[in-house]
DNA sequence: ATGCTCCTGCGAA
DNA sequence: CTAACGTTCGCAGGAGCAT
């Protein structure tokens, strides 16, 4: 019955840090792709009042004032630390959900329960020790508690040094507790759910605690309804290990800057294809459809604007990177007109089944895959895996990349690239 | 009346 | 030097369509 729900601090902070220590007690943001909003703050930033997903040039000036510094969003190092985390994890738990990159479910179901606490703190010291990133845990009978555990640990609210279980309390505590958070603080309660409680009189964790399940099903769905039992410790949303593939794999990038030619869009919409048909061929996968979207900088208010996608269906389901290629820019040359500041591009792979699985045409007698194919795109996905993701690329996904990402803040690849390694030493 | 597919809104990290 | 606001995924519910 018990669950974990362990999460990094500050994670990619914490993956910054761990490379260069000189970094620690300083105030460091992580910011998105094109160095766009914060998406990761140390507790120095947090405390000048800097909030998640502000824009970096809006509070550049400040970062000036205040010998921010800010970091370029190094996914290959923050995904490279984080399995290390979660392997970790694992073992602590027979059953493990990889709930994001720096979060994981554990089942702990046949623990005693007076043991948890120190479990938890267990858990805490093994991380810190064996890969140095710093991590909060919260105990609960349900996911949806866990969750609250969690942010009570890293809120420090029930002062217990980074471990939060809710079965510890007694009923005035717990009751105590649930009436100084805010509806908002729940998993799954965000900004729109929150305002529409608020108006109901529901504005405390206690009072959604207390409602009615049937009414709130009726007022908003059966997803919140869900929560509200979860909030009174019945079990509603199951742990998900790993095996179920995507039903869908999106790739898309706004731009570094505007693009306005046929031909630059079908340089990123081809280096998009290619990496969805990566990760396509990773899962085991085969898509029937490709999406193609492109649009122009909806913050510009004053230029014109324009959006448009379209689905284009393949003959016969494939993971073949050439064919998902020129599907997409088929589509593409549909959808394209001149005279646009294009900001952003993207590709989907749609109808995703797994490979080898003929779905249903009984009379249909073209084999699924083609061998010759098939072997091509190993050999490509190998070393490119080995060497880097780019080490062959498809011609068409161009060398001027004029609409490549800006990302001039970089730290190094410490863990996946001996030459940056030697670098940075 | 019933069962689908497609689209939109929402939430999460 | 300039301009400058993320990405990816799943779910639920309603609209629209076909039967």
């Amino acid at each position: 019955m018990p669950v974990a729900l362990v999460d990094c601090n500050n994670f990619y902070i914490s993956c910054e840090r761990l490379f260069n220590p000189k970094l620690e007690g300083k105030p460091i943001v992580v910011l998105s792709n094109n160095d766009g909003c914060a998406v990761s703050r140390s507790n120095e930033v947090k405390a000048l009042g800097i909030k998640m997903g502000e824009p970096w040039f809006k509070m550049e000036q400040m970062a000036r004032q205040h010998g921010i510094i800010a970091f370029s969003s190094n996914y290959t190092l923050y995904g490279d630390i984080s399995s290390r985390v979660m392997a970790t994890l694992a073992t602590f738990t027979p059953r493990q959900e990889i709930y994001s990159i720096d979060e994981s479910f554990l089942d702990l179901d046949g623990f005693p329960a007076h043991t948890l606490q120190d479990y938890g703190q267990k858990i805490r010291r093994t991380v810190k020790r064996n890969i140095g990133i710093p991590v909060c845990v919260g105990i609960a009978s349900t996911k949806t508690l866990a969750k609250l555990a969690n942010h009570c640990a890293k809120k420090d609210l029930a002062g217990n040094d980074g471990v939060c279980d809710l079965g510890q309390l007694d009923e005035a505590q717990r009751r105590a507790l649930f009436q100084s958070l805010p509806v908002g603080e729940i998993w799954g309660i965000g900004r729109k759910i929150s305002e529409s409680l608020n108006q109901l009189g529901i504005e405390t964790v206690e009072q959604l605690r207390a409602a009615d399940p049937d009414f709130i099903r009726k007022r908003f769905s059966v997803v919140v309804e869900r929560t509200v039992r979860e909030l009174n410790d019945i079990a509603c949303i199951e742990l998900e290990q790993a095996g179920t593939p995507r039903q869908q794999i999106l790739v898309s990038r706004s731009f570094g800057r505007s693009v306005v030619t046929l031909d630059d869009l079908k340089e990123s919409v081809t280096y998009f294809t290619t990496r969805a048909a990566e990760k396509l061929r990773k899962d085991g996968s085969v898509a029937n459809s490709v999406c193609v979207f492109i649009r122009t900088n909806p913050f510009k208010v004053n230029e014109p604007q324009y959006e448009r996608s379209v689905v284009v269906p393949l003959m016969q389901s494939s993971d073949d990177t050439a064919m998902l290629v020129k599907a997409a820019l088929f589509g593409l040359k549909h959808i394209y007109l001149p005279g646009y500041q294009y900001k952003k591009s993207g590709v989907m792979l749609m109808g995703l089944q797994p490979k080898g699985v003929t779905q249903g045409n009984l009379f249909d007698e073209i084999p699924i895959s083609d061998e010759k194919s098939d072997s091509r795109m190993k050999v490509i996905d190998s070393i490119n895996r080995k060497m880097g993701k780019d080490t062959i690329a498809f011609a068409g996904s161009g060398t001027r990349r004029s609409w490549a990402m800006r990302r001039e803040r970089m730290s190094p690849n410490y863990t996946t690239r001996w030459d940056e390694l030697v670098r940075a030493g």
